[in-house]
RNA sequence: GUCCCCAUCGUCUAGAGGCCUAGGACAUUGCCCUUUCACGGCAGUAACCGGGGUUCGAAUCCCCGUGGGGACGCCA
């Protein structure tokens, strides 16, 4: 059962990708809904037919579900509720809240430069309102509303408390374009009453708009729903958040690593706190959502700690799934036959290793593309520093030459031993861990070997990172000596004896 | 121009009159851990926009400045 008296809504307008600023007025709609057990709807409003692409849409609802913030009916598209508007329209002509006009755009355009010039705010001066005669037949026109002349209209705010207007300082706005299109403020209000809002979050640069809107609620009959404005979401350069500034659709944030609930988790963050507690699961943020701790001033977006919070969730999911979103989100980083390899038993070691270091998916699966793709690994022999002497490269390479032939007795040995979790996608040939080597047991067989030739652990270890991984930092070695099947090993590590 | 909103470290924020010598987090600096890079741990630098009130007492309440943002469309 749910809370009807919680009935809230996202209503973005497909005029571009969604982004950043729209996913957290979504978000925190989502949680206030969520948390009260009301309902969630989405609402698209598309009544700019010359501006709105199907495209926009498609990302809209596509962005949505990736971060989860699923609603509960079906979407409603404005485009499709036309004449819905109209009638209402109509029904407001006729009780006198609203009335036809016939002034043209440049008619108008002179009048807000007469109040302008006035010291007013630039309005209609309503000449149509008491026009007795109507306007010649076919002539286009307008439809407009009726406002108070006096008096004033006052809301108290979620999150801002008691905000106040003058009617005098409000115009007969357009309702009714003259191609017979609704504009936004008739249209919302239509769409809030008819799926029985109860409260409307949604950003700052609103606030303007709510007394025009409270005005039709009252035309309508319909009680005014409670109001929460959002603060805006700025650049570095403290300006509202646009293109310039990166990436700013949601969309973008998955194809560069990122987990929706860290993304989430940062949104909510950017204006809402609860305590000191800076990591949140979707779960807790339901739980301790409020407007009373919700920031009035707006907030600059911080890449940096979006990753700190992205590395800080990477770290606390299961490798079973972060192997399945690289396979996924980054496919195309792979070959067929290295994709193959990712989500297995396998894999999910080796993610296991790297999930505890990066801050985004996208190095992840960077990583794991090397390691899972069969064969040799390209590396640049410069990358290679065997040791700070020089006379020091003989002594590891036969280290490494020795250690090579007496773990490959180990396999040899227990060759006949089955590799757990076998998957046919990594061949046949155990791995060292299959054979009782672990990491643990890597270190000491290491240190031993250094004891033996007389080289540094941290001298040898260096170039068999770059031989196994082709780079300079990666998850521990003896991690992935160990977990990698022999075959895999054994050929990277063997070339370390002719660079 | 008119209306509306806002104002604590570089950034996100805690703070509901005394608990504030203003706390936490990111970033940054130093140290520790260590097979690299990270992760983790410890320590440091760093803020109440200004001026008036109210009060025994103000980051917190009020007023005025100043500064930022938003809105003033037949866009949403």
């Amino acid at each position: 059962m749910s809370n009807p008296q919680f009935r809230l809504r996202f209503a973005p307008s497909p005029t571009g990708f969604l982004h950043i600023g729209g996913v957290r007025t979504a978000l925190f709609n989502w949680l206030y809904a969520k948390k009260h057990q009301g309902k969630f709807l989405l609402r698209i409003e598309d009544t700019d037919l010359e501006r709105s692409e199907d495209r926009y849409t498609q990302d809209i609802l596509a962005s949505m579900k990736w971060l989860g913030l699923t609603w509960d009916e079906d979407p409603i598209y404005q485009s499709k509720r036309l004449d819905v508007y109209r009638v209402c329209a109509d029904e407001l002509i006729s009780k006198g809240h609203a009335y036809k006009c016939w002034c043209s755009e440049a008619e108008v355009e002179k009048m807000r430069e007469v109040a302008q010039a006035d010291g007013k705010k630039p309005m209609y001066d309503r000449s149509c309102r008491t026009r007795k005669t109507p306007g010649p037949d076919g002539a286009p026109y307008v439809i407009r509303a009726a406002l108070p002349l006096d008096g004033h209209v006052e809301f108290t705010d979620m999150i801002r408390g008691l905000i106040k207007f003058e009617n005098t300082d409000l115009d007969d706005f357009v309702l009714i374009r003259s191609n017979g299109a609704p504009t936004y403020n008739l249209s919302v209000v239509v769409d809030d009453v008819d799926s029985k809002m109860t409260h409307i979050v949604r950003g700052d640069d609103h606030i303007n708009n709510t007394p025009k809107q409270m005005h039709l609620y009252q035309f309508f009959n319909y009680p005014v729903p409670k109001f929460a404005h959002l603060p805006m979401i700025l650049g570095a350069d403290k300006k509202k958040l646009s293109k310039r500034h990166g990436a700013v659709s949601a969309n973008v944030y998955r194809g560069e690593g990122y987990l929706p609930e860290a993304l989430l988790n940062f949104l909510a963050r950017l204006g809402w706190s609860h305590g000191d507690q800076e990591i949140f699961s979707i779960d807790e943020m339901i739980q301790y959502f409020s407007f009373d701790h919700v920031q009035k001033s707006s907030a600059v977006f911080n890449l940096e700690k979006l990753q700190w919070l992205n590395g800080a969730h990477i770290r606390a999911v299961q490798p079973e799934r972060l192997a399945k979103i690289v396979a996924d989100d980054f496919g195309t980083f792979f070959n067929s036959d290295s994709l193959k390899r990712v989500d297995t038993a396998i894999g999910h070691r080796l993610v296991s290793f790297h999930q505890q270091k990066v801050k985004q998916l996208s190095e992840l699966a960077e990583q794991m593309v090397t390691l899972c793709t069969p064969g040799a690994v390209e590396f640049d022999a410069s990358l290679i520093k065997w040791g700070k002497e020089p006379s020091a490269k003989p002594a590891l390479q036969t280290a490494i030459a020795r250690a090579l032939e007496q773990l490959s007795v180990k396999i040899r040995e227990k060759a006949s031993v089955a590799r757990s979790g076998a998957d046919s996608t990594w061949g046949s040939v155990p791995a060292l861990t299959d054979v009782g080597m672990g990491h643990n047991d890597l270190d000491g067989f290491f240190r031993q070997i250094c004891e033996t030739h007389g080289v540094k652990l941290g001298d040898l270890m260096a170039p068999m990172r770059v031989a196994l991984t082709g780079r300079t930092a990666s998850a521990s070695i003896f991690d992935l000596v160990s977990a990698l099947p022999w075959d895999v090993v054994e050929p990277r590590l063997k070339k370390l004896e002719n660079v």
